[in-house]
DNA sequence: GCTGTCAAAGTTTTT
DNA sequence: CTTTGACAGC
């Protein structure tokens, strides 16, 4: 049955199947509920398969949110076979399938940036990070755009990117070496492989009846050519998306993608959602307000049936402890004053080293939170020593891999006799573990090094015999891991009791999370490890839910929620709009990818999509002080405050009626 | 030649 | 507060 509770627009959203569909879905105005009915409605109304069925997202957070949703839709027999994911999971599922038309292994690793980085670094032969670091952005943005080093190359024909475009040529050859692939990869070589090998590009566009894919705006050149060509036989999609939410154009997405969408597909169907259901009209007109100072592409007005709503406050603070401090006392009245709950608010900011001085004062307040986005599990030391050795066992040829496990704990083994590992590796053209047995041979070598790494070779061996166990074996495995390397001991003899304490829980709940995963779908090792890469935060999604705590997000992090309350915090210039350092970055043609005013139109959407979060109230804060590194820095409001209120009067805050202290008393006599 | 200690720096946003 | 690189000692 179709949900009696969408509207017009959404319902001929829903149902439209004569052709390719672009639905244009302003904050808040349904659109996950248009697709999850929309895929309901396929399965269930017209008798599409399962497993024909794809549903694209860019986040973990969004495809999870749909598979729930859809969970309460269809019954267990209509959800098997359903693909809803990333593009990056979905690219990854491509990959197993066609990896060995791209050359890949089976059991080919997946590097994240830590890696990439390590590998830019070492090609470039330089610890000068802003060049690394720019240099891996180049590559990345260029991958991003379809474009092979070949092809960059005649481009920038005796251009000063030279260099840059033989560092891409190198890194590709490494990453071939090592039989990985970066997150770029993921979604480049699926797009690559559907473009130049028919047979590849035929079996999936038999196998795809119909694609959806969630936040469109935000697809880069790969993404789009790689959607382009799987329904190119069938032409049935639904995109849906919002031009004022596009705020990934960093990294390589590019809204004309919806522009380019009318011109591939003349037939495309055009659908507009504008009735919000989120927020009040106050909080939609001061969205609309700042958003009307970007270039429109399609006209799109949010209203609301709602009413009118609270005045948005402003606050001006001296410098971010005070503003902390004003987050936290106004938290403390909100929730005396209207008797809400915890979770009924968030905390936004522009970038992750905001939430540091948040927490401090929240946990001071004893407010309970919970912070998304921000810093992935997954990146931390301690969790990635425990993965290297996963990885090396999935996949031996992983040099990165390798090179981590061998080296931490520590082992006896250093830098120059690595280098000497390394020269003998590549004048044998293959991985270090190739080389391992043929090198411990050479003269070279120095006793306790020899014996160190002979150790190693085995004790790598013996693990690898049982590499293709499953499930709870697998999981046992783990366990024998551990302990043969004892980072327990490591972690306490490294760190002082408290961090190590600290890292070696995280140890445990990646441990416990890893023999969860292996068990429940009776994974190997091999599996896992390709599975692991693409997650980014620990999965505790129903506990968050659960949990009574104000919510600290990026506003990157925050695209797709919303909160009663909002506090959107650091609203200065230089932050929000954020100005970073002039790096110049090259599309094609030499042609800068953003410009200035670009820059700025997108830190506008970001201030867009930040205030379109809020649902009842929304507080804004700027600080005339703010430390940067070692020095203060004053500060300006933000230009998107004064365009929020553009012609109408400007909310004054209230202050506080009681003071820090008071409160911070008040609590203590509470714990005493 | 390896490893531990010390000082310096911090990247906007994420798969 | 964490991570990384430089350096000195074992």
């Amino acid at each position: 049955m179709l949900d009696p509770n969408l509207n017009k627009k959404q319902q001929e959203a829903v149902q439209y199947l004569s052709g390719p569909a672009l639905v244009l879905a302003g904050a808040g105005s349904g659109k996950t509920k248009v697709i999850t009915q929309k895929i309901a409605y396929l399965i269930q109304q017209c008798h599409y398969e399962s497993q024909r069925v794809f549903a694209l997202t860019f986040t973990n957070k969004a495809a999870r949110e749909m598979q729930e949703r859809l969970a309460t839709l269809l019954s267990p027999a209509q959800l098997r076979g359903l693909f809803v994911g990333t593009f990056h999971a979905f690219g990854l599922r491509f990959l197993r399938e066609e990896g060995a038309h791209a050359g890949l292994k089976a059991q080919f690793s997946i590097l994240d940036a830590h890696d990439s980085y390590a590998i830019v670094q070492e090609l470039l032969n330089t610890t000068d990070r802003g060049r690394v670091f720019s240099a891996q952005q180049q590559i990345s943005l260029w991958k991003n755009a379809l474009l092979d080093p070949d092809t960059v190359a005649a481009q920038f024909n005796g251009k000063a990117l030279n260099e840059l475009v033989h560092l891409y040529r190198s890194y590709e050859a490494t990453l071939n070496a090592y039989q990985a692939v970066d997150f770029d990869d993921l979604v480049r070589l699926p797009a690559k492989l559907m473009q130049e090998n028919s047979q590849v590009a035929q079996r999936w566009q038999h196998r795809v009846h119909y694609l959806l894919v969630d936040e469109y705006q935000d697809t880069n050149v790969c993404q789009y050519e790689w959607v382009r060509a799987l329904v190119h036989l069938r032409q049935q999609f639904t995109v849906v998306g919002d031009d004022d939410q596009a705020i990934y154009a960093w990294r390589g997405a590019t809204v004309e993608n919806l522009q380019r969408l009318k011109d591939d597909f003349p037939n495309l169907k055009l659908i507009k959602l504008e009735q919000n259901y989120r927020s009040v009209q106050r909080i939609l007109t001061a969205a609309n307000r700042v958003i009307q100072h970007n270039p429109q592409v399609f006209g799109k007005r949010l209203w609301s049936d709602l009413s009118y709503g609270e005045e948005i406050q402003v606050q001006e603070c001296a410098n971010e402890r005070a503003e902390a401090e004003w987050v936290a006392i106004n938290l403390m009245q909100e929730r005396t004053m209207r008797q809400t709950r915890w979770r009924d608010f968030a905390v936004l900011y522009r970038s992750n080293h905001q939430a540091r001085i948040l927490e401090q004062f929240l946990r001071q307040f004893r407010i309970p939170y919970v912070l998304t986005g921000g810093q992935s599990f997954f990146a931390k030391a301690e969790v990635r020593d425990l993965m290297a050795y996963l990885r090396l066992l999935a996949n031996t040829d992983d040099d990165p891999a390798f090179i981590r496990a061998l080296t931490t704990p520590r082992k006896g083994v250093g830098q120059t006799t690595l280098e000497r590992l390394g020269q003998f590796a590549s004048a044998q053209g293959g991985s270090l573990w190739q080389a391992l047995p043929t090198f411990l041979l050479s003269q070279s070598l120095n006793a306790p090094q020899k014996k160190a790494l002979t150790q190693f070779y085995e004790f790598i061996q013996r693990l690898l015999t049982q590499v293709h166990f499953q499930g709870t074996q697998a999981a046992e495995l783990l366990d024998t891991l551990l302990r043969a390397i004892d980072y327990e001991g490591y972690l306490f003899n490294q760190y002082d009791e408290r961090p190590a304490l600290s890292r070696w829980q995280n140890v445990l709940d990646l441990l416990d999370w890893l023999k969860r995963k292996l068990v429940a779908d009776q994974l190997n090792i091999i599996e896992l490890v390709q599975h692991v890469s693409l997650v980014t935060i620990l999965d505790r999604s129903e506990k968050d839910e659960e949990l009574d705590a104000v919510h600290l997000s990026t506003l990157h992090a925050a695209k797709g929620l919303e909160f009663p309350h909002v506090f959107l915090i650091g609203v200065e210039e230089g932050l929000l709009p954020h100005m970073g350092r002039e790096d110049e970055f090259y599309a094609a043609n030499e042609e800068p990818v953003a410009s200035f005013t670009q820059r700025i139109q997108e830190e506008r959407r970001l201030m867009y999509v930040g205030i379109t979060r809020a649902q009842r109230s929304l507080r804004i804060s700027w600080c005339q002080q703010r430390r940067r590194g070692r020095e203060d820095i004053s500060c300006e409001r933000s230009r998107f405050i004064t365009e929020m209120f553009h012609g109408q009067e400007q909310a004054q805050a209230t202050q506080p009626k009681k003071d820090a202290d008071d409160y911070l008393a008040e609590l203590k006599s509470l714990f005493d």
